[in-house]
DNA sequence: CGCACAACTGTTATAATGTTTCGAAAATGC
DNA sequence: GCATTTTCGAAACATTATAACAGTTGTGCG
């Protein structure tokens, strides 16, 4: 995420945290500034360290500010790598899915409505009722699978 | 799994391993039946002390067991819990989604094609290869469902 | 303002999950 | 039998996540 968008991301946050009512404070604005300048996921213990000038975090400290971010939507956590992204358009609550390149490790966040229906009708069918879908496809992302086959 | 079920899935993996010229060796026949003996998915370390009569096996040997039959497609791994669950048709390879219910724990494996279709066009359009599709729905199964609503 | 209360943060310890490594044992193929 | 491959045992370690409790900060109200 370029510095532009970042700004975006981060006055958006705020503007939604003060019209929810929540408290956007200097310590989770600084974990959404560190998952959003990634270019890939980040593991919690990979942002700790990033947090404070001396010594370093303790764990709670990042797992709070995370599970705040998440209750918002304003980052999304990826089971499958246990690594946090950035919400790409946190401003509705969204049931999202996410391809992941296991060679460059980018991730693309997709708000299919096919894929999020015909999960809804499955479910229909057997009387459960959906709470939070969790899609993330492993692959190879357009750019990987074209530099492979040009070597 | 009843009795009767868990034998003939026993009998199925072997038969599809001996097929496949893959040791189904007795400590993964025992792992795959404490898999699917369990009403619900179970953890590696939840495994783990059935396996020796006294002392209590070590993590490598559960983890070994379970990935080979994640290989085989005996059991499959349900990333959002950290546990595994015995296949309920492990014949041919499948890319199947799962309805995890928060309540009472258990776990219902589709095979959808709307799903897997849906999926495969959103990743084609953006050119993206998948290749572990990791489908798991959290929510409330019909008959959690109904006990709530009759309360 | 000054106090009461709630929310947020720091710190220590611990739990839960998963891997690396090295060596012994067992099965397989000849 | 013997070399080779595969599997298994065991110890140590790595990574991810939570529990518990004390301190600090912010907020609202009299
Ligand atoms: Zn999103
Ligand atoms: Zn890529
Ligand atoms: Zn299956
Ligand atoms: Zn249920």
């Amino acid at each position: 995420m370029d510095e532009e968008t970042l700004q975006t991301a981060l006055d958006t946050a705020e503007a939604l945290c003060a019209q929810r009512g929540v408290r956007f404070t200097a310590q989770r604005r600084r974990v959404l500034e560190l998952v959003c300048r990634a270019e890939r996921p980040v593991g919690a213990y990979e942002i700790l360290p990033q947090l404070h000038t001396g010594a370093t975090a303790a764990p709670p400290t990042v797992y709070r500010a995370l599970d705040f971010l998440l209750e918002q939507g304003l980052v999304h956590k990826l089971e499958t790598l246990h690594a946090f992204i950035g919400c790409t358009h946190p401003e509705h609550p969204h049931a999202s899915q996410f391809l992941i390149c296991a060679d460059c490790g980018r991730v693309k966040e997709l708000e299919n409505e096919a894929i999020a229906g015909s999960l809804r009708s499955a479910a229909q069918e057997t009387g459960f009722h959906p709470k939070r879908p969790v899609i993330e496809v492993l692959g190879t992302c357009a750019q990987c699978t074209h530099k492979a086959e040009s070597v």
